[in-house]
This record gives structure tokens, sequence and C-alpha cells, in this order.
DNA sequence: TTTATATATCAATATATGTTGATTTAATGA
DNA sequence: TCATTAAATCAACATATATTGATATATAAA
């Protein structure tokens, strides 16, 4: 029951399910990426990106300072069919947009 | 995005999975059976009934002042799947008591 | 070691959701 | 019509969860 309760938890949040959206389109991304892709400030992501870890939905690999964050592989069938549910959603997809490993611009400049 | 949260919403507590469960398993049970069998207050269960209706998972049939909840048949793939994981789960179900249309016993008497 | 950057965690607040007891609505039968 | 019973809804309260800004941690570079 708990680790059932856990994923749907996880699941039941619009800033989670486009997180699960966005890393299911665009592959292992970084939380500053996301922060610049999303518009969201970076606590908020921390927060989410943890929750659907616990739930057992995106593995983290750490390169230096950047965590990337990218959909768990293999996922179960419950979870992937979750998964599938929302890649069929009608959502406004922001584009990705890098700045990490480039050097051109960062976070804190504000500029990209 | 709406209707697949609305799902996974009805999907996030315990007190509903084991309402999914229960009904699953017996079929079509009537508010006061359920009342009788997991002991819980009629208010309580109406409102959740009624969220796992407006999510899609149950349908309900009127007779007389009874009203019979049953799950919906059919169900789409997700919902399909969330039951489906629902069964698996490890869960101490209350056996069913009924006390509709016995005439034996009735909630106002506490008998049965 | 100091500084800068990325990420995680914490504290405060706001919003959403669940529980309970009381009230309302609806159907049945005297 | 009046009384009875089942179920739905409401109001009050408690608990859980999301958001934000501030702080802590960790890695890398000067």
């Amino acid at each position: 029951m708990e680790i059932f309760l856990k994923s749907v938890a996880a699941l039941n949040d619009e800033t989670r399910v486009l997180l699960l959206r966005f890393l299911d389109t665009h592959g292992e991304v970084c939380v500053c990426d996301l922060q610049n892709s999303l518009g969201m400030i970076q606590s908020r992501l921390s927060r989410h990106l943890k929750i659907l870890k616990e739930a057992g939905f995106l593995r983290v690999e750490r390169k230096g300072t950047w965590a990337y964050y990218k959909i768990r592989a293999p996922l179960d069938r419950f979870r992937q069919e979750a998964l599938q549910e929302i890649r069929y959603l009608d959502i406004e997809l922001p584009p990705l947009k890098k700045i990490s490993q480039t050097g051109e611009c960062s976070l804190e400049k504000g500029v990209c």
C-alpha cells in the first residue's frame, strides 16, 4: 500500500507531471537547465525532483556541481503506464534551454 | 491534464484504495453495507464514493433509498492498470456484512 | 584557503484535503 | 400527511502539501 500510494502521490501534482513529461522528452537534464527552461525557482524544482526520485520515477547522476535527472529505466508496469498516459496529455511543453556546460552564460548573470 | 490528475488524486488516499479493492472483490455494495463492513461513518463514505465516481472509477445505481456502488465497466487502460495494481496490494480486507434487503437488522438498531 | 556556483534543506506561510457531527434531501410505508 | 431510513451535503476543525526566500552543503576554480 505504502509504495503504491507513494507513486500515486508523486503523480498527483501538475508541476511533477510537467517535469516527467519534460524529462521524458529531453532525456537527461540538470536542475539549472530545468530552472531556465521551465521558469521555476530552484528550491521548488529540488523538492519535486526529490519526490519523483523517491517514488521511483527518476534517477540522478552528479557531474561536478551539476545534478542530472532522467527517467529511471526500466520502470515497473504501473509507472510505465502512468508515463504513457502523461505522453498523451495535451501539455504546452517549453523548449529546453541548455546553459550548463556551455560556459557562455549563467543563472547568476541571468543571460541566455 | 485535468482528467488525468483527477484520476490520480482519486487514487491518492488509503480509504479510497480500500474502497476500490472492496468493491472489486465484492461487486455491487450499498453504502449502508459499506458502513457496516468497513466501520466507517456515512458522511466519510459518501464523500469518498463521490470522488471515486467523479474520477470515473465507480458507478451508482439507486434502488429505493439504497445506493449501490460498483466498479465501472469498462475501465480505460490507465484506471484498469491502477485497479490491477490495487489487486496486488497486501490489504487486510474486512468481510462483507450485508444488512440491506434482509430486513433482519438495521443500522439504527445497531444489530447484526 | 578563499570565492563562486549548483543543489539541497529549512522555516514560514498559504492552500488543499480528510474527518466528524449536524443538517438536508429523497424514497418508502403507515 | 407524517414518520422512518438511507444517502448527500454542509460547517468546523485538523492535517498534509506546495510555494517562497533564506540558509546550508558541496564541488570546482582562482
